[in-house]
DNA sequence: TATGAATGAGTCTTCATTCAT
DNA sequence: TATGAATGAAGACTCATTCAT
């Protein structure tokens, strides 16, 4: 049921989801729906819920050969990309609902506020370690390159932007790590730049 | 009409906008409503576009002072914030549809893109220039760039993060121009860093 | 619309009435009535209040010949009988949805207590005249008669038990001057006690 | 289960309490239900049934030392009055349900009627000896002064109203023997008059 | 005998849209 | 051009009842 729900979400949004259509989707009477969910606001909820648990339970190992910092950031910004992109249509649903539904916007906002503190307590470590500059303020900076890896992530797959993942995300880490100052690697092999549709 | 239509969708959001109340709004019948529009998705484009003509309208002679890039991106950056924050509301609620109206979405992307093709165009005259790093993709980090400046604003004004704009603006402009490699004024003088609430 | 909705109530009582029905009544489709009510309730509390103000409207000059306490009593208890009947089967059912509606079982409770003081208040008078037993309290006696002159009525007119008005009449207001110690009048005229059905 | 069920009616009322909640009271699965009962009507029938047999087990020997009239009025209407109480929440509800369950209605006038008869042979006897005033109606008088009490009572222990039960059944009892013209007893010595609240 | 998942009839309610005046 | 009563499609939700296990 809940898969079919998940289903039903991916293919017709949330708005344009009916109950009776989950339930057939579950080969179900619509009344069946009712014996697991109150609503489908809370059903929706529970979708994102499973989502979310399968999204770390599947994280792997963490024992990354990264060594240098802009490994460990394109390391990062790839396993985002890799999950957002497995769930690419249950995500554009999501970003759609949270902007019209408070409980879930509030939620993301807690989300994105934890990952900024994460990112800035990175920074200023750099920066007492010489590495990042000194002039750039630690909390709006994560928070801006959170919005960045974000947004560029989600105008690719969501909107649909033709992208090669390879140099998209390439080019996104080195501007991440250049703005801050940490040390770039060097230039990628010269490479047919191919993009690639979603 | 069309201006009460405007009070509606910011206070209501796009859903929760009756053609009733609109009507209300503007002291008609709803039945008149029907003189002028033809359902509420056309209004609300009309909403938009007006929206959009008065911006551009507004937009004052660009005598600007701004000698530097860093000054030009800086410049550019407080304008479009100014124009996001006195549309805030309406803003809020275009960003919302969308998620799942199919023309506003295409609009959107097409906007995009012209600013994207803009950005990519001055990435390859500086690195022509020297000025940015030659190792980076053009067209990948104007994007990126565009989708940070993009979604920060919309943090700050829509999801209502806390931010000094003038400490968050000059951050937000450094880190766009060190990205790049472009170069950096001298550190802001110290201030006190009061964030402002929305 | 709502004279359609009295019609409804009355023949399939409250709880069998659909919103459907009510507007088909009306020779109407069934959003109209909302256009008009909000709720089943809400109607039938507005068909209950027209019912009530009619009752009202129609009561004719009170200027009575009734000179004994037993021919006002009387005269009272009849008038009663009249109203109720004219409305039999709304009163049918509006007591039962006074069984389980909380609202109109508060404004029954009010309307009850009203007539319970103003007759508490005539047997005290009728005490101090020594018209009256002054060994019965005036408050409980109050209460008890009015029941009686309700529920009498009510098992007639609702319950549907043989009777003749006249001869029920008579014996109920007798029991009731009786019960008081008020004068009792001369015997009626003896008659054939045909009971008469509803 | 028929406990289960008597308790859900009780605090829910018959409208109100559903299968699911009965069969979760008696700690059984809802399907369990159909084992023993038909549907929601019989299983009440049921409760109301053994709620009856339960109220005639319990009369005690009916020796009662009660010699005037007004004496086994009084002790009638106390019995009436407690055994009504001991089952009020379950009376309120069957009192609901008579209203619009044509069985039960039928039922209850089936055994108001006995009621009447024997108290209008009462009369009659009463009247051949002298005691009760000839000029009343037999049958509308133990119609309507059967009435009064079932009313009273109503009124006091379902509709709530304030009252202390000894002075409350006193004065029903006098009115009750003042009514029909039986010997009333000595007034109450004086007592302070508690109401006394449900 | 007990279970509880599944059923689906039955109603309410909303609101964009039409149209006679 | 303006009105607002009327429409009816669309969907949510409840709960008594069935039945395979």
């Amino acid at each position: 049921m809940l898969a079919a729900a998940r289903r039903v979400f991916e293919r017709d949004g949330f708005l344009d989801a009916r109950i009776t259509d989950i339930s057939a989707e579950a080969n179900m009477a619509h009344g069946t729906f009712y014996k697991y969910f109150d609503s489908k606001e809370q059903v929706f909820m529970e979708v994102i819920e499973r989502s979310q648990e399968e999204l770390f339970a599947e994280r792997p190992s963490r024992q990354s050969a990264a060594e240098t910092p802009f490994e460990r950031i394109l390391e990062t910004n790839r396993a985002y990309y890799e999950a957002y992109r497995r769930n690419r249509a249950l995500n554009k649903v999501l970003e759609a609902v949270a902007t019209f539904d408070d409980t879930l916007r509030q939620q993301r906002v807690v989300i994105r506020r934890r990952y900024v503190d994460r990112t800035e307590k990175a920074i200023r470590r750099w920066q007492a370690e010489g590495l990042a500059s000194p002039h750039l303020d630690p909390h709006y900076a994560a928070s801006s390159l959170g919005s960045m890896v974000d947004r560029t992530i989600y105008v690719w797959l969501v909107l649909g932007e033709d992208h090669d993942p390879d140099v998209g995300l390439d080019t996104l880490s080195r501007l991440w790590v250049r703005a801050l100052g940490l040390p770039e690697p060097d230039p990628v092999p010269p490479r047919r730049k191919r993009r690639r549709s979603t």
